[in-house]
DNA sequence: TTCCGATGAGAG
DNA sequence: CATCGCTCTCATCGGAA
């Protein structure tokens, strides 16, 4: 028994709780043979043994080895007669037998609402958890009990075979054995079994008798197999090869060939609004999980159906499953994963291509004239709504308007026909506008599969034509150097004319090719270059093909610059606005615009490209092998903007940690790893409303990010949503106000090119966990490789969480979150932390951990594994009982003082430091934290725009000499203060533009032009000055920004008065005005500060603040009357 | 100059 | 009921050495 590689990935990915109870059922499975844990990495599997785990608290398996039958199977339980148990479909259109009666039960107890009360939200979403729970439970339990059985029957132990373990195995429809048999013998031989489909493709294989044609396409992405496969392998007790049992033989292996694209979606077609179709399609089912197709249907009386229609409510990201559930759903996500998928398949091939052609030594007699090429941009005309009117006899696409949404309402329009644009409706478009504009326009569902479908159709299409490359652009569009097939085999010979016409007919060809393929009509655009060929397409459409030939100015001339790519909504504003015409502003004008004029106007490489453009100039490469490195992939992300409506902050740790099971999911995916991080929030716009018109959308929302470095490249479920709670807090938006969250992991590391590093050193480590081995340096993660380090870094954040986090949040906080501000907290007190050791008194959470680990049994584990385990718990910091003198502990003092350590607490009186965190960051890093150190104990008048935040109560600043990069807490702490008082000041102002304006516009009703104009008249004339500010301002050199910072001390500090210091600059600076005779000036900084407390008075929760405010300004007031009198002046505000 | 982090635009 | 507003890349900007 020993633990493989993804297993410690397991492992750390699990929560402390988890990780002990793990620990504990280990030491009481290690009798069986089973490897606890299948190598598979995805997330269902990580779900499954996570939910064994969890399961185990509270059932009876502690003691299994009395396992009493009924406790998992109660009497009226089918499996007591297991081969004459009725088929029992669920609401996943899965026929389950295991685990039934505990759903049973479960809604006996948990979900039905007893003694009359409502049904909470809360409830129901942990009964959806805890379905999917029992039932991956229950093929658990059940190879336990089944063993147990055989013991006692047979008095002797018999394993079956484990020939199914790494297979992840659906069944599906009517099969022979049924599927109670087939579940029983897949579970007992190892295998996983997978009751739904999710939308990620987790099924290694599918059984099946047989196949709609429908079902067909869907499944075309597995290996769909017949149920002999199983039986015929239990009984030769070997895993037989899948090939000869596949249900699909005819295309399979070639389509898998060709296109390794992975199964993205299951995702059953929407027939929304008019349930035009009454053919093959599944509807879906309330949870995106499968639906019943009809032949099935016949079995649906199952209460859980019921039950679950009756729970219908808002599906939003407090359910634990929002995440499959929404990304089964949303457009945008497949068409983002389409992409990335091809691109990825694209790249693979270029670089399959690249080694062939270096080992076939010459790589001449290509690359003639890179200078004229001909490229084609093709695309399906409106691709979805082609799609999805496909095999619709009521709608004729080209005389009646459609579109593809998924409801009516302010459902998007993902696309429609150009019967419907003729009336003014556009992508992207809310149906109801649409509907306004077009009375007839008929909605459609989403087919995922079916693009899907015709996009793989498409692409291998393309590839067979054997061209210089083929770059896709999208599910439905790609870009193509046809160069070679349009130059022929004679060089120079050719004219111009001639490689055009082969270009036609070429396009024709494919054009033609395809539609019968697909029955969906692409258009062609060709042109010289990439630009060329896009504006070409443009003008091909719809359905049709366009060559942009040789004086290409007059085919210029008149389009409109919103056309050029890279030019949207703003750029075009911009443009309009600046030369005066109406919205449609050509190319043809573009080209008047000098080159520098551009620049300025949006940047030197916008500017540039601009000027290029419009004289239909573009060097855009789209051959992925000439420079493999421009096409990697360099980022992965997870946006979610829709359905974020939390209460707590419970729930959205719960969310991230999704976010982070996801992001895993994806990283190991591509086997990659990244070391950066960032969080971005969406957060309600002041005067947004709390619910925006879409239905669970964001709105109007202001967006903030902040990024982390992890120090060494990783795509732990435990560092990313750890380090993604911690920029939570930073960010420090209100989890009400919440709208959106997405995650981005960047500085991305291939798996097998650093083959120094991560998972490999750290098996090594595994393996021997006394010796520190030597280990070379992570190119891309600031030197960090450490396999001990690495380890401790899930405690690292590269800040801390500030310690006025409330407690009743903290023990919500994972342990090693918690762990640090329960340090942090302690170091705030006066010193006692010396002579402590570190068991009593730092770990206190972890030491109530440690107990509930069966240390007698922990030491009977194999050496190996406690080791692991030991190494895993020191990690979390979570002593090691009964064992005092761990070696790991060596691990850490012995480390290379080259790395940047965190000391926080002596672990022993004689010790001097123990290790928290690594945080590695680059010399920039270090900077800038010192620099923002400085700033945010420095006040208004230093050179700095920030201003000084409210008082910290930070008393103690013990700065630890001795580690450089690390500051300690309190410092951190206040660094972060300052850097959520900055969001804070960020959202206020924005929030505050809009009360201004409100205040102008009351203003401006109220009939007071003399203020007005005074005011202006004012601000005209400091303008227009250009007087150096003075000493003491330095940070500002116009006015308005003067303004702007004395609104934001204002707002900021309406509710505790002006800091003494801050208004002493202020006076300062008054004086060195007048002292200037700047006397404009500093009337209207008096005005500002007048005017604007009494704005501030109406936000204010503290009225002491205002007065101490008020007076102030009163204060500055008379000063200045009193300084003008001295000068003679008399003014009037 | 160069690098970096935050932010935004644009694409399908 | 509604509704499923993703995700990647490149550019810009301001701040820091
Ligand atoms: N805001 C958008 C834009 C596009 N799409 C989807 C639906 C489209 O069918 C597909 C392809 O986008 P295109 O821009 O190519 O638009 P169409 O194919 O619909 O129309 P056409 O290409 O004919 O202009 O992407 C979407 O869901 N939402």
């Amino acid at each position: 028994m020993n633990f493989d590689n993804n297993s410690s990935s397991f492992i750390t990915s699990l929560g402390d709780d988890e990780l002990i109870e793990f620990i504990n059922k280990l030491s009481q499975e290690k009798k069986s043979k089973r490897g606890f844990k299948s190598q598979d990495d995805n997330l269902q599997e990580r779900d499954h043994d996570h939910l064994e785990v969890e399961t185990d608290v509270d059932t009876e398996l502690d003691d299994h080895e009395e396992l009493d039958v009924n406790k998992i199977f109660p009497p009226s339980s089918p499996l007591k007669a297991p081969s004459s148990v009725p088929i029992h479909q669920d609401k996943n259109n899965n026929i389950s037998v295991v685990g039934e009666k505990e759903e049973e039960e479960e809604e006996e107890a948990g979900l039905k609402p007893q003694d009359g009360i409502e049904l909470e939200f809360g409830d129901y979403a942990t009964y959806f958890k805890e379905k999917q729970k029992k039932q991956q439970e229950a093929d658990y339990n059940y190879k336990e009990w089944d063993a147990n059985r055989r013991r006692k029957q047979y008095k002797e132990q018999i394993d079956y075979p484990q020939i199914f373990v790494n297979c992840i195995i659906h069944v599906t429809g009517r099969t022979e054995p049924d599927i109670t048999q087939l579940h029983k013998l897949i579970v007992l031989h190892g295998g996983k079994f997978l009751h739904y489909l999710g939308a990620k493709g987790n099924a290694t294989h599918i059984i099946a008798g047989k196949l709609t044609p429908r079902k067909k396409l869907e499944f075309a992405k597995y290996k769909v197999l017949k149920p002999e496969w199983i039986t015929e392998s239990v009984s030769c007790g070997k895993l037989l090869p899948w090939m000869d049992y596949t249900l699909i033989d005819n295309d399979y292996g070639q389509t898998k060939l060709n296109f390794n694209r992975k199964a993205q979606t299951l995702e059953k077609s929407d027939n929304a609004g008019e349930k035009t179709s009454n053919d093959d399609d599944d509807d879906d089912d309330e949870f995106g999980l499968a639906a019943a197709s009809p032949e099935e249907t016949d079995l649906t009386q199952d209460p859980m159906v019921i039950e679950n229609n009756d729970n219908q409510q808002q599906i939003d990201a407090k359910n634990p499953d929002f995440l499959q559930i929404f990304f089964a759903k949303s457009r945008l996500h497949h068409l983002s994963t389409w992409k990335s998928d091809l691109r990825e398949e694209f790249f693979q091939k270029a670089l399959a291509k690249l080694r062939e052609r270096k080992s076939n030594i010459v790589s001449s007699a290509f690359k003639k004239s890179s200078s004229s090429k001909i490229i084609f941009h093709i695309d399906f005309d409106c691709f979805f709504a082609t799609v999805s009117a496909l095999n619709q006899p009521n709608i004729d696409p080209s005389k009646q308007p459609i579109c593809v949404t998924h409801g009516g309402g302010n459902a998007d329009i993902a696309s429609c026909n150009y019967v419907a644009r003729k009336s003014g409706v556009k992508n992207g478009m809310w149906f109801n506008s649409a509907k306004k504009l077009c009375p007839n326009l008929i909605p459609l569902g989403y087919k995922f599969d079916e693009y899907d479908r015709i996009s793989k159709i498409f692409y291998k299409n393309l590839l067979d034509l054997e061209l210089d490359s083929v770059l896709p652009v999208s599910v439905d569009e790609a870009l193509l150097d046809v160069t070679s097939l349009c130059t022929g085999g004679d060089d120079d010979d050719e004219t111009i004319i001639e490689q055009s016409e082969r270009a036609m007919q070429l396009a024709k060809k494919i054009k033609k090719t395809i539609f019968e393929e697909t029955d969906c009509s692409v258009s062609i655009g060709i042109g010289r270059n990439v630009l060329l060929a896009k504006l070409a397409l443009r003008r091909a459409k719809p359905d049709g093909i366009f060559q942009v030939s040789d004086p290409i100015h007059d085919f210029l001339e008149n389009i409109p610059v919103k056309d050029l790519p890279g030019v949207g909504y703003n750029i075009a504003q911009k443009l309009a606005k600046e030369f005066g015409e109406n919205s449609d502003f050509s190319i043809g004008s573009l080209k008047q615009i000098e080159k520098q004029k551009l620049i300025n106007m949006f940047g030197i490489k916008t500017g540039t490209r601009l000027y290029d453009y419009a004289r239909g100039i573009d060097k855009t490469n789209i051959d992925i092998s000439s420079n493999p490195q421009d096409f990697q992939r360099k980022s992965v992300s997870i946006d979610i903007n829709w359905g974020i409506r939390f209460d707590n902050i419970q729930q959205v740790d719960m969310f991230l940690v999704s976010c982070a099971k996801e992001m895993n999911t994806r990283l190991a995916k591509i086997n990659k790893s990244g070391s950066q991080i960032m969080l971005k929030l969406a957060r309600r716009a002041p005067n947004a409303p709390i619910e925006p018109t879409k239905y669970l959308g964001m709105g109007d929302c202001v967006f903030c990010s902040k990024s982390a470095r992890f120090g060494i490249a990783t795509r732990e479920i435990g560092l990313i949503s750890t380090e993604s709670k911690s920029l939570f807090r930073i960010l420090n938006v209100p989890p009400t106000e919440l709208r959106g969250v997405s995650i981005q992991i960047t500085n991305l590391v291939d798996d097998s090119a650093t083959s120094s590093q991560m998972k490999l050193q750290f098996k090594k480590a595994e393996k021997t966990p006394f010796t520190t081995t030597r280990k070379e340096k992570d190119q891309v993660t600031d030197n960090v490789s450490s396999p001990e380090i690495q380890k401790i870094s899930s405690t690292s954040s590269q800040y801390d969480v500030p310690n006025d986090v409330h407690s009743s949040l903290l023990k919500e906080l994972p342990a090693d979150i918690r762990q640090k501000v329960e340090n942090q907290r302690q170091k705030t007190k006066p010193k006692i932390s010396n002579n402590n050791s570190s068991l009593n008194f730092n770990n206190n959470n972890n030491h109530i951990n440690s107990h509930e680990i069966d240390w007698e049994v922990f030491k009977e584990l194999p050496l190996d594994i406690q080791n692991e385990l030991k190494i895993e718990l020191k990690r979390r910091e979570i002593p090691i009982l009964g064992k005092p003198d761990t070696p790991t502990k060596r691990d850490y003092r012995t480390s290379p003082s080259k790395f940047h350590l965190q000391q926080i607490f002596p672990e022993s009186p004689g010790e001097k430091a123990k290790v928290v965190r690594v945080l590695s960051p680059s010399p920039r890093k270090k900077r800038k934290i010192i620099a923002a150190d400085s700033a945010a104990s420095g006040s208004i008048g230093n050179n700095t725009t920030k201003i000084k935040p409210p008082p910290l109560n930070f008393e103690e600043l013990n700065v630890d000499k001795g580690f450089l990069d690390e500051l300690p807490a309190s410092v951190r702490n206040e660094i972060i203060a300052d850097f959520q008082y900055q969001q804070e000041l960020k959202f206020k102002r924005q929030k505050f533009q809009e009360t201004e304006e409100e205040f102008r516009k009351i203003q401006k009703k109220l009939q007071q032009p003399r203020s007005i104009r005074i005011t202006s008249e004012l601000y005209t004339q400091l303008l227009g000055t250009r007087t150096k500010p003075p000493p003491r301002f330095q940070f500002t050199s116009s006015f308005t920004k003067i303004k702007e910072l004395i609104i934001t001390w204002i707002r900021s500090t309406i509710n505790v008065g002006p800091h003494e210091d801050d208004f002493n600059k202020l006076m300062e600076f008054i004086v060195e005005l007048i002292s200037t005779k700047n006397f404009t000036k500093s009337i209207n900084i008096l005005k500002i500060i007048l005017v604007n407390v009494q704005i501030e008075k109406k936000n204010c929760d503290n009225y002491k603040g205002f007065q101490e405010w008020e007076s102030r300004a009163q204060m500055l007031k008379e000063f200045i009357t009193t300084e003008f009198e001295k000068h003679n002046i008399i003014y009037e505000l």
